[in-house]
DNA sequence: CATGAATGAGCCTTCATTCAT
DNA sequence: AATGAATGAAGGCTCATTCAT
């Protein structure tokens, strides 16, 4: 039985099988946009995971995603705004997993440093792209202003745990050197020749509890 | 029976106004085949030092080397090679300062990690190189021989300066730490937001201090 | 409950001043698809006509379809497999030819030799390519399968021509060695010093009804 | 003991330990020149025997003859003249085994199909460079004459094969069928698909055998 | 004459982005 | 809003030929 005909529709709306008020079919929309704009970052994700996202084509991701090309460019401005926002959603899951594991405490320290350099080593692509955009990248004042306020969240954690630690002095400034420390691991081992993925994996966590440690004892 | 008298038998060549024998034509040509790679290769890192090293071409480098595109490849079998060779002569470059520095002795720690921050800050080159040859690079095994042998010469002197300020304990293992430390200070802020480059210079070789004396606090 | 009409449903295109339907959008497409895959198909053939195919650029078949060089790579993966479309196109027009002629009879033996060569030098991109193919082209698995296939559709009618003509035993092997012979009429006179395209032509025939009588008597 | 000395300079010339006079001199030089062009050219037959000559680059043959570049353009103005130089060379080996075997007889009619087939077998290059000169190359009008008195050279012997088989009606008509038809069992079968170069072989040669006699019968 | 480094036009191909439908 | 074909600038690299030594 069908009975949304012609002069309904400037009232209401048909999407399946259910009629739907205006600001409903709105809500509708926008939940319809926010899900591809995830499933492209999702697929995105997914593929940098294979292979450097660098060499990642607009196609790959179109075809991953199950979109076509021009859809990514009603969601993204270009590829490197849809590279940004892999790097944010990854710089929140660290972030998220640090929040998770150290529930409404400060993180414990130690910890904070195993956990960072295990994610590193799960999410290259996270840590390729941080080399991009703080290298390279020709980013929008919107998407500095993005890429700046997370990685300031990401910093607060760390310096807490360093509080924590009962490293007070100087925190802010301890929490750059330890970020930093630890962000070095990756350039100087990512492809340690030789080497499997998880002596690489083995090599920078013993490394990042010595490092750890170095900050405890300097503290 | 050789009746050919000796100095006549002998071929001789004029270079400019001045009679060259063969051995001394051949070195000659050797002379002029370095420097023209070298005049190459200085004027690829000069280049390099204006804009991102990948983003650069074949057709820029001829021309600011005032020779064609095809007398690059006359010396380095691609673009790669090129690149590779602008890193390890960065490296030397570093290293040599070092030994300068230290003379016959092994270097002084702190002034040693103060330096290689220094140098980082004035070479963004050889640190982007690092990261896009540790982290993507194809390169030939050859290519990767003579990286590892740089780099792992670079590290020996990280580790000497260790142990020479009484961390004798994994020094081996330390000075990775400390290398990784000291290389991450530019992922994490050769680009901070707002700063000039002297801000950075500044804060990266405080936040330099600050890891030299954890690892010897630590140590 | 499907409460949205039929005919609201169904999404409706503007086409100029038509209206089409899903499926008719669809197939207007794929026609006009082919349509430029046979605009770039036939410029190129053109192109062919005025010099040798190998020395044909992909700016020049670009230009002369009146398309970007980027769509000849949308149809075509390489310009290789853009020859071997033409080499096929132009084996089929052969091959149509001949059956066109014997309607649903086997082909007369004589004139299926003489159309045969009369058609080599119409075309002689076919016959290069046959060469390029044949001698040195580095094709994919696919491309060879459809050559093949192709190649021997075209030896089908000549054996066919020769079993009308009462050569029985061995036809497969004796169309083998007619084939060869018809061709080899090319390369042996295709540019005979001193001669016009006509006095070729002329002589080919010329050869081929010899050739063809040659089988005859040696049936 | 050494006695070349300046003054008999003018008159005499060393050469390695014997003195020579000038006509003497001259002849030596000719000799000289005549094997370094034999030397290129002989390497180049090699080379070609290897791969594709269209493919082969002057470096390599520069290499493989032991010569620099500029060399070889001292004995030839351009590649092509040197290609054509081996076409030639190779139409001259396959007339003088011919003569060989048939000695002050006109050849057996047979014996010279198969031995030709067999040659062309072995030969990739000639029949290659046939195909490249005959339809598609710029020769110069010299390079044309030469090309046109080796080839004229070549269809003789078969004309007195066919004459001494007592084909004696058009003789050069047919002769002209005939070296096409065995030509064209090479462009036909040169690379038949999965086939090895020994059935190949005995492939092309059954058929130049059934040609032979399609010709006899037919005469 | 031999040398071989320099040349540079030209090749094929890629791919981010646009825009008509 | 989704589509995806079209675009074309740009890239890395090749190689026959030249010419100063």
């Amino acid at each position: 039985m069908r009975i949304c005909s012609g002069y309904l529709e400037t009232k209401r709306y048909c999407k399946g099988n259910i009629i739907l008020s205006e600001p409903a079919l709105k809500a509708f929309r926008q939940q319809e946009r926010n899900n591809r704009r995830d499933m492209i970052l999702t697929s995105a994700r997914r593929l940098f995971a294979t292979k450097d996202f660098r060499k990642v084509t607009s196609r790959q991701i179109a075809k991953a995603a199950g979109v076509s090309i021009g859809t990514i460019y009603n969601y993204y401005a270009n590829l490197d705004e849809l590279f940004l926002d892999v790097f944010l959603k990854n710089a929140e899951a660290i972030r998220s997993l640090i929040d998770k594991k150290s529930g409404n405490k400060a993180p414990d320290f130690k910890t904070l440093c195993i956990d960072y350099v295990a994610f590193l080593n799960d999410h290259m692509t996270f840590y390729q792209m941080m080399g991009y955009f703080m290298l390279g990248g020709d980013l929008s004042p919107e998407a500095t202003d993005k890429l700046n306020h997370t990685m300031r969240a990401l910093m607060d954690r760390i310096e807490a745990g360093m509080r924590e630690a009962g490293i007070g002095d100087d925190s802010r400034l301890k929490s750059h050197a330890l970020f930093s420390a630890l962000n070095g691991l990756m350039i100087s081992y990512a492809r340690y020749p030789g080497r499997t993925p998880d002596d690489i994996r083995a090599h920078t966590l013993r490394l990042a509890e010595l490092i750890a440690d170095a900050f405890l004892a300097g503290g």
